[in-house]
DNA sequence: TTAATTTGTAACAAAATTGTAACATTTAAA
DNA sequence: TTTAAATGTTACAATTTTGTTACAAATTAA
């Protein structure tokens, strides 16, 4: 399996084009004919991808793209949008909206195959390589393990999501409640507090004598590395 | 500075309007009319994305994409493909090779734009630079951090909103109550000489020694930088 | 099952930040 | 020059924020 890519389309025809060809292609599909739906539909799905139309019974693509882009367990998902809206002002309505590449209908299965395998390639940089590296850090997501300078680092659970979490983003400042919404599973509800014990714990395991802190602390504002 | 993009594009007219365009909307922009320089001066350049002609004098588009994304130091370099060259198989030898979008001359560069948009929001997701800066002075919102004269600067967390609040106006004058209004939050209520003090505290933080003076008094009506 | 590990929170300690009063200095007008 | 208003400066107590520890509950492994 390369992927699972959901649709959200009118047209029944090129659904099942589509669908089909991409099934032969090796991707899982699940695809929704309408916003609502397709909107609800698609986070169960939790896809790679989303081929998303512009004009569709009800909520349109460029609203879901951005009510997408606002949600922050998707704000990541790439987004190709297929439209017969081919006019300029179209094309940058909808790049501007968030989406990642527009296509315009009619188009080649060939073309739309090379320009998904393109987006995935440029969005899950971390499926190709899945260390992690900060300073004299590393990390492994495949074999979950952590190491500093070399020297292999026993973290728990918690520890490693939330060290994973600050790698993506080294030096980016987050508040307690961002460190909660993208750590903690979610609709889990825990104190902020506890994320101030978690740190400490992490700093603990993380700090090896005689080396330098690499967790900051922001007053007032949250962590980072440093 | 919205970024830097290097061009290598055979036509001199082509470069002319792109690179005039682009640096009308605040990018950083180098080039070269051939692939074996351009390849060269790429390197030393490091910009953010590059924009890429197929048919070049030497090397073509394609093997300079290639041979970019086997270098390990550039193998993340966003890349464009800009060419005449508009067949279905064109386009998708194009994106096999490993460029991110691939546009069909003649083109607006409206469009244009707005894919380089979607490249950069793409590939540099957490470096969309969020800086403010005056003078010698540069605060970064996403690691909250002050540079003077790249020196890092400490500050309070007021300090920090107030220092930001200023730098959104450079050289405007504000009152007291406005300051008061945006800097403190919502409903607290405090005296209006306090302002002062936390000026005094941010003038002493920022002014480094033999640097002259950023924040000024304006009697009878509030501060400003200069 | 039992034992070990992990987790969240309360409670207290330590540290940093804040607002204000009090006094000093500067500025502008009389 | 004198005077009043505005601003600069300092010190300090109160408050807020974060660090640290301990422990019971929950989860996982044995």
């Amino acid at each position: 399996m390369n992927g699972k890519i959901f649709i959200i389309e009118d047209e029944t025809s090129i659904i099942q084009l589509v669908q089909h060809n991409l099934e032969k292609n090796g991707f899982l599909v699940s695809s929704s004919l309408n916003g609502n739906d397709g909107l609800k539909e698609l986070k169960k799905f939790q896809p790679d991808l989303l081929l998303l139309d512009w004009m569709l019974p009800d909520l349109s693509g460029i609203e879901i793209c951005k009510n997408i882009r606002k949600d922050n367990s998707f704000k990541n998902l790439p987004v190709i949008m297929l439209t017969a809206k081919g006019e300029e002002e179209d094309k940058i309505k909808g790049l501007d909206s968030g989406v990642d590449d527009y296509l315009t209908k009619p188009f080649s299965f060939n073309e739309l195959m090379a320009r998904i395998k393109a987006v995935l390639r440029r969005s899950n940089p971390n499926t190709v390589s899945d260390n992690l590296k900060f300073d004299d850090l590393m990390l492994d997501r495949i074999e979950k393990r952590v190491f500093r300078d070399g020297q292999e680092i026993k973290l728990g659970p918690t520890e490693f999501r939330l060290l994973e979490f600050f790698l993506t983003n080294p030096k980016r400042v987050y508040s307690r409640d961002q460190i909660l919404e993208s750590v903690w599973p979610n609709n889990i509800n825990v104190e902020s507090r506890t994320i101030d014990v978690h740190i400490r714990r992490l700093r603990q395991s993380v700090n090896l004598k005689n080396k330098k802190e690499l967790i900051r602390t922001v007053r007032s504002s949250g962590y980072s590395l440093i």
